[in-house]
DNA sequence: CCCGGGCGCTCAACCGGTTCAGCCGCCGAT
DNA sequence: ATCGGCGGCTGAACCGGTTGAGCGCCCGGG
């Protein structure tokens, strides 16, 4: 109830018997103050506690000290959802050592995300921001490179042109998990996708009908869904009600995997029996459920911090190549299993 | 790649040949200007496009538009938790209307939250913040009163002497969960609880005890988990190895709820024939796995709205009383039937 | 001995808003 | 006719930083 007061660089000044500037010039390292007289400038603004106004220093440099993400998922399927926490798990370590702040923003449709970055922007509340969830010829990066607003695309490579990005190869999951399936003498398999419009689906399901062709299946069976467990399930159920069931699905995310392992008990089919599942995404829900899920597993919270660090270094001027992870493994657990005869 | 000019309220007094005091005066629907100048300024900001500058007006009358959230999970548990998602879900809706941003922050300790707090208070990027997960005792609660830093409390009311909190009673939900249990003939019931230092873990446990004791139960056997299902499986199979192995349990959220259906099948017991399940926070997840797990549901997005709302009043300088939520309702599902004989 | 040049510092402007004091003109009241 | 008051607006200060211009001072070189 005793509101301290915080100080600012006119109190040091005062306190130190220097001007403003000079305080600025040894909080900030630079060039213009002795080497004693910084050091007892900082040992006083240290005693007192100082921290640097962020709206001032945005007003007077023009950088507000911020990013910001929006995530464009209704709130169901974001709950559940075990990417985006990770993620953002991963975009805060990025960011703690510079001090940078993680504006979040839920928006409940591509409009509003839109004008979530034109709010942004004309606030001058971020410097910078990291897209997800791309789509073909995304309006968001039109939007951000008329805004001049610096961006940094999570996911995927292509199609972002002048925007750097930090995104997973998949193709060799893919084909590894194709082969593992294949070598286990499945043949007729399936695909439970996320919505179509989103390149990072499309792209996977091109290296899936590709490496099916190669391994000379006759072509994988695609169904898409919001990724909702609840679709997940309904998308299982018909691919398991069809004149020639699969014998594994491979499935987009790890929450329609759960969901589809108890369509298989509900089915009374036996999993890893008489179907296989794998899931794209390997959170602790995989270990969870009873046969544990065979995954294809990347590292979600390294992503979101390569992903903070590049943002970082564009803001910072410097040239941004793509930057490309570690691709995702494939970790093979009970709900894998040779194909039934 | 043509970065847009922002407006200034200078632009826009040029432009209408005012000054700028009349401007902010008529974009602000301040008295001090006629209303068809008013008009006038609206209509070319409007087709200029401006925002206020969120510094700008940060230094000038000392709010930064903003409030701040710190989350102080392990990412393991959060990235799973479908709590933390709904409930920033809900905040946004809140804070929507009014153009208030979020700042998240995912903390790794209790110490680099408060350090959070600290900085996020020195640097003036957030009038208020959201408290979540209280302790008994909170350092938080003095740390922020002794920085003036508003908060609102969520999930818990009393303890947090001077701070507005916005709960929900568990005892109307616990009294009708172990009602509905002891009507269906259980007598040995357990529970698996979240860590014992969150003041809402303990309260629950509190009214647990009480009810118990009220319907002649030889009592409730606890044990604590850091929330992760894990920790919830290796909680479960404790309880079922025991010597009084207990005919239902219920949990303290959803994720341990599925980790422990799992454990009944590794060890070979039926659900809810031998042993019933009831999970506390109901996501879907409860509605994905099999059987379907009965779940204490509470309206978690509402609790964020709610929470939001009232910080954003007690910012305005307004009284803020405690609020409390509608109670959270048993829904039955498959995961609990009759004890067996 | 004088001059040039850096070092160390001060001063003031500036970023984009808000707000207060003050001024002008017009109106109604006395 | 005079005065008070108020509506409508301007000008300037202010918030807390950053930054460029400028100014003594001391030192070394010619």
């Amino acid at each position: 109830m005793s509101p301290l007061k915080r100080p600012t660089i006119a109190d040091i000044a005062a306190a130190a018997g220097v001007s403003k500037g000079a305080v600025s010039y040894a909080l900030n390292g630079k060039a213009g103050v002795s080497a004693q007289t910084r050091e007892r400038i900082l040992e006083i603004a240290a005693r007192m506690g100082w921290h640097p106004s962020s709206a001032a220093r945005a007003l007077s440099d023009g950088r507000s000290g911020a990013i910001g993400l929006v995530v464009d998922r209704p709130a169901w399927v974001l709950g559940i959802e075990p990417f985006f926490m990770q993620f953002i798990s991963g975009v805060e370590a990025g960011l703690a050592a510079t001090g940078t702040a993680l504006l979040l923003q839920v928006t409940e449709d591509a409009g509003a995300e839109e004008a979530a970055y034109r709010r942004w922007w004309g606030e001058r509340r971020v410097d910078g921001v990291l897209l997800v969830d791309l789509r073909d010829d995304d309006p968001r990066i039109a939007l951000l490179s008329e805004l001049g607003l610096p961006a940094v695309v999570v996911g995927h490579a292509a199609g972002a042109a002048g925007v750097p990005s930090v995104w997973i190869d998949d193709g060799a999951a893919v084909r590894e998990t194709l082969a593992y399936l294949v070598a286990m003498g499945h043949r007729r398999i399936a695909r439970v996708a996320g919505p179509a419009h989103f390149v990072h689906t499309r792209e996977r399901g091109e290296v899936f009908d590709a490496c099916a062709a190669e391994l000379g299946l006759p072509g994988v069976d695609c169904v898409h869904t919001d990724y909702s467990g609840e679709d997940g399930a309904r998308a299982t159920r018909r691919l398991l009600s069809g004149p020639a069931r699969p014998t594994a699905i491979v499935f987009d995310n790890d929450v329609m995997t759960v969901a589809a392992l108890s369509v298989t008990q509900e089915m009374g089919v036996s999993v890893p029996g008489e179907l296989s599942l794998i899931a794209w995404d390997d959170s602790e829900l995989c270990r969870l459920v009873h046969p544990a899920l065979t995954a294809v597993s990347r590292r979600v919270p390294e992503h979101g911090r390569s992903a903070a660090a590049a943002l970082l270094s564009l803001l910072d001027g410097a040239e941004v190549p793509d930057i490309q992870l570690d691709p995702p493994v494939l970790v093979p657990r009970g709900s894998t299993a040779p194909a039934p005869r």
